[in-house]
Formats: C-alpha cells, structure tokens, sequence
DNA sequence: TGTTAATATACGTCTAATCGAATACTCATA
DNA sequence: TATGAGTATTCGATTAGACGTATATTAACA
C-alpha cells in the first residue's frame, strides 16, 4: 500500500490532520497555546482524567505538535508551533461561516 | 454527552479536522482546489474507483468543506472555500519542518 | 531503599471508519 | 417508457480509534 510517494505525503499530512480530529485533543492544544502546562495540571484544568490526557499528549506528541520537557518528577507540555492554531483559527472561521449560513436559511 | 457548550464547539471543529485526516480525501481537495470536476473525472484523475469518491465527497459535503452543482447527468464539485486550502497548506509546512528536522538529526 | 507524586502504558471493550463489490438512484434522450 | 451514462448508497467484513480502569514507570526525597 501506498507505493506512490505523491500519496505518501497526502498519508502523512493526513495523520497530522487525523490527530487534530478529536474534540478532546483540541482542547489540549488549545489549552497549550494558552501557557504551557504541566500534565496534572492540564487534566485539573480541562476537567479530564489524568490518563485520557496522557493519551491525548502522546498523539499530539507522535505528530510533532507538541513538545515535552520533564523538570523533576512533572512533564511540562507546550505548543511545538504557533502555525498549528493558525490552521486550526482558519478552520474555526469556516466552520463560523457555515453556521452562519445555515442560520440565515432558517431565518428566511 | 457534550453538554458543555464549549465542548460542542469543539466537538464540531474536530468533526472538520477528522473530515480531513484521509489521505485520499485530501487528494480530492487539492484536485478540486485546481479546478471544479465532475464526480467521474475527478475518479479518473485520482484513479480511484467511482463509488469511493462519492463516499469521499459524501463526508467532505457533510463538513461543507465542498459543493456540488448537478449539471444534467453529472454533478460538478468545487472547493467551498479557498481557506481550507490555506489552512492544509499552514499543516503542510509544520509537516515539512518536522521532516526537515528529522533529516537533520539524521545527517549530525 | 521505601514511599509518594507525577506520568505513561496496557488491557478489554465498544463504537466508528474504511473498503470493495454490488446495487439503486437520477437524468437525458431515443 | 426503456436505455445508458453518471452518481450515490447499501451491505458485510475488517480495521482503527477512544474510553475507563488498572497498573507500570519515573523521579524526588525521607
């Protein structure tokens, strides 16, 4: 599978999409770009357990758009690149369009 | 579930990313992102069968990522905004760094 | 070295996504 | 209205993803 190395790229920039679709691990980037956070602290302040953040981080981590620097017993996470909410703002303004549209529809 | 209004704004902003995190939807974008096509043409540039463009389309419609205009018998689809490219191509380049930096660690 | 706090992983389960193949639908035209 | 081209959907099977819970790992420090 996937001989092509155009289609390659396409897998790669797919998997780099497919970690920002989850609810769950936006919140986490966005939390992020925010200020930088300890794992604890994120799980305390998205009000998710510890693990299911871990789990998050570690995908984030997998597509490079998350780094992690241990300080002592804590692992603190941060954005690895400001361009990643950039991406994700645009797609939030599409996502704001679309549902302004459909609420002219009703509106009629 | 998803009760938190928040939470359902990012529910759908990730419902938007995971409409992209496949490789062969992606490539359907950025063929349409050259021109608008119909559903036949577009499987034959793609050499992907017929019924799984539609599926691919199917889901993109569904996250208006696409629109389509039926013309006869056929149906043409166009990019629904051109943003959507411009957010793929802001990940295109954090993939390309990150890749970029890989080679480097590789060379030292 | 034993203990505790912090983080990561493993496991089992459940749901959702994907695919190929077959088929149904839609529209124009004879 | 029967046909054919173009498009969409369904089906069954397989795979991947996400979750909660339990447990393992790591590091600091008594």
């Amino acid at each position: 599978m996937m001989t092509h190395p155009r289609r390659e790229i396409f897998q790669l920039h797919a998997n780099l999409c497919a970690a920002l679709g989850d609810a769950n691990r936006l919140l986490v980037l966005y939390e992020l770009a925010r200020q930088p956070r300890r794992v604890s602290d994120l799980a305390a302040a998205l009000e998710l357990p510890q693990p299911a953040v871990s789990r998050y981080l570690k995908k984030l981590r997998e597509q490079c758009l998350v780094q992690s620097t241990r300080e002592g017993a804590s692992v603190f996470y941060r954005l690895a690149d400001p361009r990643i909410i950039d991406a994700l703002e645009l797609l939030r303004e599409v996502l704001r369009d679309r549902v302004e549209a459909r609420a002219q529809l009703l509106a009629k």
